[in-house]
RNA sequence: GCCGUGGUGGCGGAAUUGGUAGACGCGCAGGACUUAAAAUCCUGUAUGGCUAAAACCAUGUGAGGGUUCGAUUCCCUCCCGCGGCACCA
């Protein structure tokens, strides 16, 4: 048997195709049409590429490799996501500067990457920490500027005290720090934020697009779209009920139920709740004002803690009936949703019955189900049903009283129809050393003020504390703060914070084409011409991060006239987990699987197709260290049956064998149904090793194995006298004809039990088919003595008799 | 609780549009080669029954029911795993 040498025949090919610009893209090639195939690129933290990384990564180019064999020009960059925290907290773990030490880091991961044997065009490289590449992600920073979607505003803003930053709202995930998991509180702060809100209704348009459905639930999830309806209370005074002049708005989206609203709740946060709570009530709001603040978001959306509320001693007019309700306040309403107040009505609303039951407060009930009857006494009927106790409202069914009464509130502009997102505005704004400034200074004189375009970029200070004490480290150099106002050339000062790194990976897929261009963040008429991206690969758990920044801000880019396409990725992937003995790889846990000892032994191909083969790449697999040793016997064995001569004994068979695994192969790439790709190439070489193999299909099963075993592929191409590279050749075709035998194995079941197999001829008839399965051995016996009810033959397949 | 997704041998997994369940691989068992081991090759391998061995028979895709000549696949009810969201009015 001649022995394949991985590693020898790795770094040979690997050196080969640097030295010819093979994957070098070719922005004006005409011929071809484009492909833009991406991946999720890495943090550089210093550590190893590791399990996650291969499975992402490798794949990934498989891929790109099948469809540049497939006729496309294939455009496959990396960069790498180096501003943030796993760059920085590395640095300050060893002690050097995070310019350096990612710089190293940078250098180590791409010698890994390379030694994958991918097919990256290294010439379109990004690195979000380069000042050539931040000068353009604080471009686009004045971009949304100019047009009024970045601003700059105090609120309470998610904490993590561990990482010593705010947060946004989606990297907060349980109460905790997506990045540290330390739990985040809140602070008030003056922050920049983007109005990532009045994109909501855009981003919940998937029209065109080509992604995971569980992926957009998610994404619509986190949106969370509600209809609904505001209404205006006017708010009475505590002991002579008469109006003060004030009113809360509140927003439900079960206006139908109005009639049973027997109080009102405000937010503790609500503006109004000090104000209009009644002397003897101060002291009770003020001190729950005092508790609530104290407390954190897990503690306070914890679902089994029991309701509290405050009375405020006021009262507020419910403007269909004029009737008197009662305000309180409780933490159980949420002041950065909708109004921040809710209209309560217990009879119809799980949480106001708790609340109400526990407050002795009334309940009254409005809303009876269609069929059957509720029980108003034991709990809450929440569903839709008719209307009772509701004036000329009454004996409506929910649906059409949520547009009457809404209409009729707006008739005395008391109410209108809304429609409420729990996406929030984006905060963007870090209280870290490692980010790309926020270029903005503040002049005595003029206030806020850009930094203009020809100034960027806004550079990063290097002699700086970078450690992190809960404000900007920049602060703290005099040199950077310091500066002239564009304007007036007065004295200014920079913003000190740096800008949330979700914000520079939302644009770099923009970037990849024009990464060699210095004057210009992106060649309009090349990425009018390779965006968007055809295939994006990554993680799932970006589905309410990275995923949403990247289309919001390549909308706003959209809408702002800089680019004609409104979604950045057309088909999206993700890698499934690999996991060991079932369980989650973790460094705590001692579970990890470390690639470098399984390549080093086995190479990079056989450690790519062992991680392919291991289930549906979107469903991930369990990692087993004896397994990858079934896909290295199998290089083994397809070197030597390609290597080695060969006599065709059979070539009917092996032609159709052949042109079937064409066929799989292809339609498996497709679906990313890679392991079942590789168990057809096992087949194909198993029958190949009986029937015989001539030089011709040799060339094509090694093409088929090129887009998952690259370096093997080559080598066996050049073996074989193929010519240049076997990436510049074309995937092979497969005939129909061939595909089929002449006969095939006829099933014949006898009350849908299979009782004997015969092979027939393809060109068998009906009757014929029936006939031969009557008379088969083993059937006689079960037709003995019975009836014949009826027989049914699916062609090609089976003859089901039916007897009684 | 809600949304999504999945449940198939000892293990990872395969099975077109409803048509032979368990492809391919791991592991295991037996054999060949070897002084021996590793590597390699060959044979077997869902479970149970009957066999000297096979043929053959029964059972079997989380549980129970249904539709159908025929269900891993379609429908209903339930159980469990995974991922996400979660007092969003």
């Amino acid at each position: 048997m001649s022995l394949y040498e991985p590693r020898k025949s790795e770094i040979k090919w690997q050196k080969r195709w640097e030295e010819s610009g093979l994957y070098k893209t070719n922005f004006k090639d005409t011929k071809h049409q484009k492909y833009y195939n991406l991946v999720m690129f890495p943090y550089p933290s210093g550590d190893k590429l590791h399990i996650g990384h291969w499975y992402g990564y490798a794949p990934a180019d498989s891929w790109g490799r099948y469809m540049r064999m497939k006729g496309f020009n294939v455009f496959e960059p990396m960069g790498y996501d180096s501003f943030g925290l796993p760059a920085e907290n590395y640095a300050i773990k060893h002690g050097v500067h995070p310019a350096v030490s990612t710089q190293k880091n940078i250098d180590y991961m791409r010698k890994q990457l390379m030694a994958m044997g991918t097919m990256y065009d290294w010439t379109s490289e990004i690195q979000t920490s380069a000042p050539e590449y931040y000068k353009w992600t604080q471009w686009v920073f004045l971009q949304l500027y100019k047009k009024g979607l970045a601003y700059r505003k105090k609120a309470p803003v998610n904490w993590c005290p561990n990482c010593q930053t705010v947060l946004a709202n989606e990297q907060v995930q349980d109460g905790t720090c997506e990045r540290c998991g330390a739990e985040v509180t809140k602070k008030d702060l003056t922050q920049w934020f983007f109005k990532m809100k009045e994109y909501a209704e855009k981003l919940l348009n998937y029209e065109g697009l080509n992604w995971p459905e569980k992926t957009r639930m998610m994404q619509e999830n986190w949106i969370g779209k509600s209809i609904g309806s505001e209404i205006v209370f006017d708010i009475a005074d505590g002991s002579t009920k008469k109006p003060i002049g004030k009113t809360v708005t509140v927003f439900t989206t079960r206006i139908d139920t109005l009639f049973g609203c027997t109080y009102m709740v405000l937010a503790p946060e609500h503006p109004l709740t000090l104000e209009i709570c009644t002397r003897e009530h101060r002291k009770n709001i003020v001190d729950y004002i005092e508790k609530t603040k104290r407390e954190n978001d897990i503690v306070r959306s914890s679902e089994t803690r029991e309701k509290t509320g405050v009375e405020t001693g006021a009262y507020a007019i419910n403007p269909v009936n004029g009737e008197l309700i009662p305000v309180w306040t409780a933490d159980y309403v949420l002041a950065s949703y909708g109004t921040g107040a809710v209209m309560a009505v217990p009879a119809h609303d799980e949480r106001d019955y708790a609340f109400a039951k526990k407050y002795k407060l009334p309940i009254k009930e409005v809303i009876i189900p269609k069929k059957g009857k509720s029980n108003i006494d034991e709990f809450a009927f929440t569903e839709d049903g008719v209307l009772v106790n509701s004036d000329e409202f009454d004996e409506m069914n929910s649906l059409e009283a949520r547009e009457k009464i809404t209409k009729f509130l707006k008739s005395k502009g008391k109410g209108k129809f809304v429609v409420q997102y729990k996406l929030r505005d984006w905060l963007v704004s870090r209280q870290r050393f490692w980010g790309a400034p926020i270029p903005i200074v503040y002049c005595d004189k003029c206030g806020e003020v850009a930094v203009p375009e020809k100034d960027l970029p806004v550079k990063l200070p290097m002699k700086v504390d970078f450690t992190p004490k809960g404000e900007s480290p920049l602060a703290t150099c005099p040199d950077f703060v310091n500066t002239t106002c564009p304007n007036c050339k007065g004295n200014a000062k920079r913003e000190v914070d740096t800008m949330d790194t979700f914000f520079c990976s939302s644009w770099y897929y923009l970037r990849y084409p024009s990464a060699n261009e210095k004057d210009i963040p992106f060649d309009e008429k090349r990425i009018n011409k390779w965006l968007p991206v055809d295939m994006y690969i990554g993680g799932p758990e970006h589905a309410c991060m990275h995923l949403i920044y990247a289309r919001f801000i390549c909308k706003v880019l959209h809408d702002l006239g800089y680019i004609d396409f409104n979604e950045p990725f057309k088909t999206l992937v993700h890698q499934g987990l690999i996991t060991k003995d079932s369980a989650k790889m973790s460094k705590s846990k001692g579970n990890t699987v470390s690639p470098d000892e399984f390549i080093e032994k086995y190479g990079s191909d056989v450690f790519r197709m062992y991680l392919m083969f291991m289930g549906p790449y979107s469903e991930g697999g369990d990692w087993n260290d004896s397994g990858i040793k079934g896909i290295a016997r199998f290089v083994d064995k397809f070197y030597d049956l390609i290597y080695t001569k060969s006599t065709l004994e059979d070539e009917k068979t092996l032609k159709c064998t052949l042109h079937k695994t064409i066929k799989k192969v292809g339609e498996d790439m497709e679906k990313f149904h890679f392991n079942t790709v590789v168990s057809s190439l096992m087949e194909f070489t198993n029958t190949a090793k009986r029937t015989g193999i001539d030089d011709d299909s040799k060339k094509q099963i090694v093409k088929l194995i090129a887009p998952i075993a690259p370096h093997l592929a080559e080598e066996l191409w050049e073996n074989l006298g193929g010519g240049e590279s076997i990436f510049n050749t074309t995937w092979p075709e497969y005939s129909d004809k061939l595909t089929a035998s002449d006969t095939f194995e006829l099933v014949i079941q006898v009350n849908g039990k299979v009782r004997a197999k015969t092979n027939v001829s393809k060109d068998i008839s009906e009757e014929e088919a029936i006939n031969t399965a009557k008379s088969s051995n083993n059937v006689n016996a079960y037709l003995e003595g019975k009836q014949i009810i009826k027989a049914i033959y699916v062609p090609g397949r089976i003859v089901n008799i039916v007897v009684k």
